[in-house]
DNA sequence: AGCACGCCGACT
DNA sequence: GTCGGCGTGCTC
């Protein structure tokens, strides 16, 4: 007897055991996709986790559908990799497959429903219901889901059943849709006339037919067949051939008279050419020495911190270790948050590695994802660029991850599980297969300055390009000193706004950077200061200004917005626009004559806008760009000679342990901006308290003082990198079961891990979403002396304890580990 | 997660 | 009575 055991992309533990015909399917591979059903009608695509003869005694396993692939699409190491994710980030390995294999990868199918054909309905005795039903049937096939919204009932199950008790409809399964390659057509001589006398022939037939001669030529001039034969067997691309202006019905003709031929080709979605531009990168002294540093640190340490201060060039550096390693025939991955992997450091990697690279980016489509799966899979790739999600991809000899901004929270995902770290998961990943790590950032998180102290990972500074540049000159605007004098004017204390004027007269540029947390846009009544909120969540609904509607940022519900306060009636109903486009605002109004830009998610949703505002603001075009996060990426604005951050103490002391390590990168990332060669930049930094200690660092760019002040604090309170956290969710749709559920999960925490050890459970800051309340319990725990396994297990037992209980079993209960 | 089954209240 | 909501258990 032969057995798969199958992991299904679904939230449940474990694998599922699964008959196969060794005749149908003689040699498995562990890692090949099979499609297999799973349930009463759920058809998925599994992947092989390993194949035995044990059969089980507990259940019948089914057959597989078909097997997919004869060729693993996932690697043995990547299986591996995979379950590390899951034990260590608790969830289900289904999950993990789920979040690393393109969807186009995995077909799934729906339920539809069809008419019989052999049956006359009209004979049929019909209740109301199921007569709509047939008559929705009657124009074409309707999935289950969409019947039961057709009927506005929730499930269309029973009227079914029923239906097909009496023949008159079939349930099928139906694959959704999936990866298909791109073709494209193209053109060639059929086979008679690929022949230098049959072509002459030719040509003196067409004599008269000028528009089908010149078709005929200017094939030839692009597919040169008399010089090179071959060149016909694929012939040209019809676009291409097209392109050219020939009459597209004298080609028809020629086709149908059977000169040409068209056959369908399957072509890349990626741009890939062959590797053109071999561009040397020249490094300044610094970067050459730092480059050197790493390769020497390597040599004892697997991981190491590339810690250089922003426009130091890491970007060069980087690019000269990739050309080593590639040299050597290894496969780097290079990762970026998603805010850095932009068209500029796309395009400048294109200048030097050509077009042989993968570029893996979350807003490229599943097909494009999917070929670039395959690429690395069949070795086409030995280099991928990408955010979070690539450190999935199928690397058969991978030799250097790099990780930069490695400080940066978006490289951990929160939802959907897995909750998962691509810094933490790549560190794991290279081990692995024996690969090198390098983390790159100005700013390191915590955890990773210190175990660059510590020796655990090699470190490496790179204090400037060049070594004449100025740290910024940082000066701190006293909003409260201001404000008694009366000479702050909207956000705009007279210290920035003073700069600012400066700024315009001399003809520079000026960034103003203004956190996004807290800031989306909302509409309030002027007369009640009612806020709209949405209805399944806990939260105020988003103001989209171009759809004008209200928008749910956590359950997507939309509204309509309404021209009357429902609580008090009144029609003032004000808009509150994003923090950075009220900074445009009142600038316009303040300084007129300035050419402002603003720069946030907002503004940069279309495809090249965030293109066209940098070129703008390299050209000069823009004297002040007001925006988020974003402005502190990209590449290097030359002109830039001042920074304004607003509200910086609203991000100090935001209800986070973290809060001060986020605020001092964000804003030493900010400050980096102002200033370049020969010239000393300006920060002004808005606060209501300019004595804060987490300034005088800033003022110094002293990332190693905030460092050893901020660690003392962790320690003292406990929390990483000296301790680690998992944090626990709890969601109900019931508010009280919830609170109990999580209090009696503390209650057995308590009792086995102690009082200190656990905190909460409390109700976050978003206490609802999608109508399920929520509840948190914060573990936290040594990092010695505590086996981190065995205290996993005792969550996940827990947790099973829990939901034995029948008050507390539709309690959703998740873990975060090393939440960000 | 998704789906079937079965129980129970509330409308024709 | 039967329709439709909802809670429960199971899926190889
Ligand atoms: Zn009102
Ligand atoms: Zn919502």
């Amino acid at each position: 007897m032969s057995f798969l055991e199958v992991i299904l992309p679904l939230p449940l533990p474990g694998t599922f055991t699964y008959r196969y015909s060794p005749v149908l399917f003689p040699n498995p591979q562990i890692g090949a996709r099979v499609i297999v059903q799973f349930g009463k009608r759920k058809i998925y695509t599994g992947i092989i986790h390993h194949v035995h003869d044990t059969v089980p005694d507990q259940y019948h396993p089914k057959e597989i559908l078909d097997m997919v692939d004869q060729t693993p699409v996932v690697t043995a190491e990547q299986l591996s990799f995979f379950e590390w994710v899951s034990d260590y980030y608790m969830c289900s390995l289904g999950e993990v497959v789920n979040a690393a294999v393109p969807a186009g990868l995995k077909i799934s199918s729906e339920s539809y429903l069809s008419i019989n054909p052999d049956i006359d309905v009209e004979e049929l005795e019909l209740t109301e219901k199921e007569r709509i039903i047939i008559n929705h049937l009657q124009s074409g096939d309707v999935t289950m889901n969409d019947m039961g919204k057709l009927l506005d009932i929730k499930s269309p199950y029973a009227h079914v059943k029923k239906l097909k008790e009496k023949n008159a409809i079939q349930v099928f399964e139906k694959v959704k849709d999936k990866y298909t390659p791109k073709q494209e057509t193209w053109i060639r001589l059929t086979g008679h006339y690929a022949q230098e006398d049959q072509l002459n022939l030719l040509a003196a037939q067409l004599e008269t037919k000028k528009k089908q001669l010149d078709v005929l030529l200017t094939y030839l001039k692009m597919v040169p067949i008399l010089d090179d034969p071959s060149s016909n067997d694929e012939g040209i691309s019809k676009k291409h051939l097209t392109n050219t202006g020939i009459s597209i019905s004298s080609l028809k003709t020629l086709t149908k008279n059977g000169v040409f031929e068209e056959w369908k080709k399957t072509v890349s979605r990626l741009d890939t050419l062959a590797d053109t531009s071999q561009i040397t990168v020249n490094l300044s002294t610094q970067q050459q020495q730092a480059r050197d540093e790493i390769f020497q640190a390597f040599e004892s340490k697997s991981t190491v911190l590339l810690h250089g201060v922003t426009g130091s060039g890491k970007t060069e550096i980087y690019i000269s270790i990739i050309q080593d390693i590639l040299e050597s025939g290894g496969q780097v991955l290079y990762l970026l948050p998603e805010i850095a992997l932009t068209t500029q450091i796309i395009k400048r990697l294109t200048r030097v590695f050509g077009k042989t690279f993968g570029v893996f980016h979350s807003k490229y489509s599943d097909n494009e994802r999917v070929e670039v799966w395959q690429k690395v899979l069949q070795g086409e790739y030995n280099f991928v660029v990408g955010v979070r999600s690539a450190v999935f991809l199928p690397f058969n000899d991978l030799s250097l991850i790099i990780v930069d901004e490695e400080h940066e929270p978006s490289f951990k995902q929160y939802e959907p599980a897995p909750r998962y770290h691509a810094r933490d998961a790549a560190i794991y990943l290279a081990a692995k297969y024996h690969a090198k790590v390098l983390l790159g950032t100005a700013t390191p998180a915590l955890e990773t300055y210190k175990n660059a102290l510590e020796g655990k990972y090699g470190l490496v500074s790179l204090e400037s390009r060049f070594s004449n540049v100025d740290l910024p000159e940082v000066t701190f605007a006293d909003l409260i000193k201001e404000r008694k004098q009366r000479k702050i004017k909207g956000n705009f204390s007279s210290v920035l706004l003073g700069a600012l004027k400066d700024i315009l007269e001399r003809n520079k540029q000026a960034i103003l950077f203004q956190n996004r947390r807290g800031y989306a846009p909302y509409l309030t009544c002027d007369n009640c200061g009612y806020i709209p909120k949405c209805p399944h969540c806990d939260v105020s609904l988003t103001f989209h200004s171009y759809q004008n509607l209200l928008i749910c940022h956590y359950c997507g519900y939309k509204s309509e917005v309404l021209s009357e306060c429902v609580q008090c009636q009144s029609t003032e109903i004000k808009t509150m626009s994003y923090g950075t486009e009220r900074i445009e605002e009142e600038l316009e109004l303040l300084l007129p004559t300035a050419r402002i830009r603003r720069m946030d998610l907002d503004s940069t949703r279309s495809k090249y806008s965030y293109q066209k505002i940098i070129d703008e603001f390299e050209a000069g075009d823009i004297d002040i760009l007001v925006g988020t996060q974003m402005v502190s990426k990209g590449l290097d604005f030359g002109n830039v000679e001042l920074v304004g951050v607003f509200d910086a103490d609203r991000m100090i002391h935001f209800p986070d342990f973290r809060s001060h390590e986020r605020a001092y990168q964000l804003i030493h990332q900010v400050s980096g901006r102002a200033g370049r060669r020969d010239v000393r930049g300006q920060v002004v930094i808005q606060t209501n308290d300019p004595m804060q200690p987490l300034l005088a660092y800033l003022r110094r760019q002293d990332y190693i003082g905030f460092y050893r002040s901020e660690i003392l604090e962790r320690e003292q309170f406990r929390y990483p990198p000296f301790y680690r956290i998992i944090q626990i969710t709890f969601k109900d749709p019931d508010k009280q079961v919830v609170g109990d559920a999580a209090r009696y999960y503390g209650g057995i925490l308590r009792k086995q891990l102690g009082d200190h050890r656990v905190m909460g459970p409390v109700e976050p800051m978003v206490s609802k979403i999608r109508n399920q309340y929520l509840f948190e319990i914060t573990v936290k725990f040594e990092k010695q002396g505590i086996n981190l396994r065995a205290l996993k297990e005792f969550l996940l037992n827990s947790r099973n304890m829990l939901q034995s209980q029948r008050l507390y079993k539709s309690v959703r209960v998740y873990f975060d580990v090393d939440p960000v």
